[in-house]
Order: C-alpha cells, then sequence, then structure tokens
DNA sequence: TAAATAGTTCTATATATTTGGAACTATGAA
DNA sequence: TTCATAGTTCCAAATATATAGAACTATTTA
C-alpha cells in the first residue's frame, strides 16, 4: 500500500457520518446495505449519502453492485486489512511488541 | 471508544506529513524520537512538524515527554488498537470472518 | 404510457485544514 | 551574562471538504 492510498482510506473514514456508514457496513458483513436504508436509518439526507458513499467507494473501502433500481454496498475488508498493516508495518523494528497481539477481522 | 475520538484519530493520521511522523514513531518503538530528527529526516519545516506533532498528540496517537531542551515523541499503540477494534467492532455480525485473522500490533 | 421510487449529480454556501516565515520561550554551553 | 540551539505559537493566505435542495437518470409498477 502507498502512502496516498492510506491517506485517502483514512480521509474517507476520518469523518462522522461516513465512519458510522462503513461500521455499518462492517457490521453487516457480508451482507450489503442499500442506500435507502442507510439514509434512514443513519438520518442522512440522500443527497449527502450519496456523496459519502462516494468518498468511501473512491478509497476502495466499499464496493457496489447494482440490483435492480437499488444499489447494494458492502464493506471491502481486504482493504480495511491492507491500511492496518500500513500503519503498524514492521511495528517496534520488528521486534516483540509491548502489546498483546489482537486479531483484525 | 466514542466515534468522535475515533474520528479524530482518523483525522489525525489522514494526512501525509503526519502519516509518515506517525509510521516513522512506530517503527522507532518503544524509542522515542525528537521533533529536530524528524524535521531533517522527513523535510518538513519546524513550525509545520510542531502543528502537526500537536495534531497526533491531541488525537491521542502520539505522546511527549521532556528531556533537557529536547523533547521525546513516542507512539500510543495501545490508542491505535482501540481504534482498530472499534473500526472493526462486531464485524460480519460476530460470526467467522471471510478473511484470515491478522495480528494488530 | 404515466406515476412512483431509488439513487446520483449539480451547485452554491459554509466550514475547516494546511502552510511556513517571523517572533517567542526555554534550556544548555561558552 | 551572552550566544546558540530546540521547539512552540502566531498569523494570514491558500486549499480542501461538507452540506443539502433541486434537477436529473433509470427502474419498476399500474
Amino acid at each position: 500500500m502507498k502512502s496516498l492510498e492510506a491517506v485517502t482510506a483514512l480521509a474517507a473514514l476520518a469523518q462522522d457520518s461516513r465512519l458510522a456508514i462503513f461500521r455499518a457496513l462492517v457490521q453487516s458483513a457480508p451482507e450489503p446495505i442499500n442506500p435507502g436504508h442507510l439514509s434512514e436509518a443513519l438520518d442522512i439526507p440522500k443527497a449527502t449519502l450519496s456523496f459519502h458513499l462516494k468518498e468511501l467507494s473512491n478509497a476502495g473501502l466499499i464496493s457496489a453492485e447494482n440490483e435492480g433500481r437499488h444499489k447494494l454496498y458492502r464493506a471491502r475488508l481486504e482493504t480495511m486489512n491492507t491500511l492496518i498493516d500500513y500503519l503498524l508495518e514492521n511495528c517496534c523494528q520488528g521486534t516483540q511488541c509491548p502489546q498483546p497481539e489482537k486479531p483484525a477481522c
């Protein structure tokens, strides 16, 4: 992963509505959620939601699939795991970390 | 962890210089690095660096200690681990994830 | 076909962030 | 003391981001 990709992903997550959207998709994974449901559940106007979904898609954190007039959004957990690896790359000079190992997803 | 804390931490990391600073501190952990070294190594003017270090400190991602006229900065890995837990909380409805488990730090 | 529904794009406004020179503070060295 | 060094704070300009109404596109239902 390159720095620009990581910054893009982190910036996508660094906003209240988008963080809520992403976490909702993580929790429902691998089941998708459509914009209508997210708009209602999170109380975000649809134009605003659409903007945020695009940001998350651009960052590779979610994917979209068309199903008739609905759209299905899913969390892309691989990207999240790649990001975490990048953030903690070669942590503690490669020696034993002072933190207990934690499972990601 | 609350949404606001997570957004603050993510926003702190969502910037090129700050991401580089944080990763350098993660890699040197638990050894600290001082601003002078970071300024030179990453080629960031000291006023700009100071601004970024403050953002990372505010977010709880790094800590500072005074040593004479130097300052010692360290990564706070606990915060990073808490953030990761928050992002992936209750992933996949608590069932087996499709991703292999990855160690955080 | 016409009407309803789901989502996206367009747009202008409002808000927040990044930048780095210059001035400032505090410590250590001569 | 006086000078040098390490860092921080102040500031104003440049840049980027978030917001949501209205208009648009595409699909389903009547």
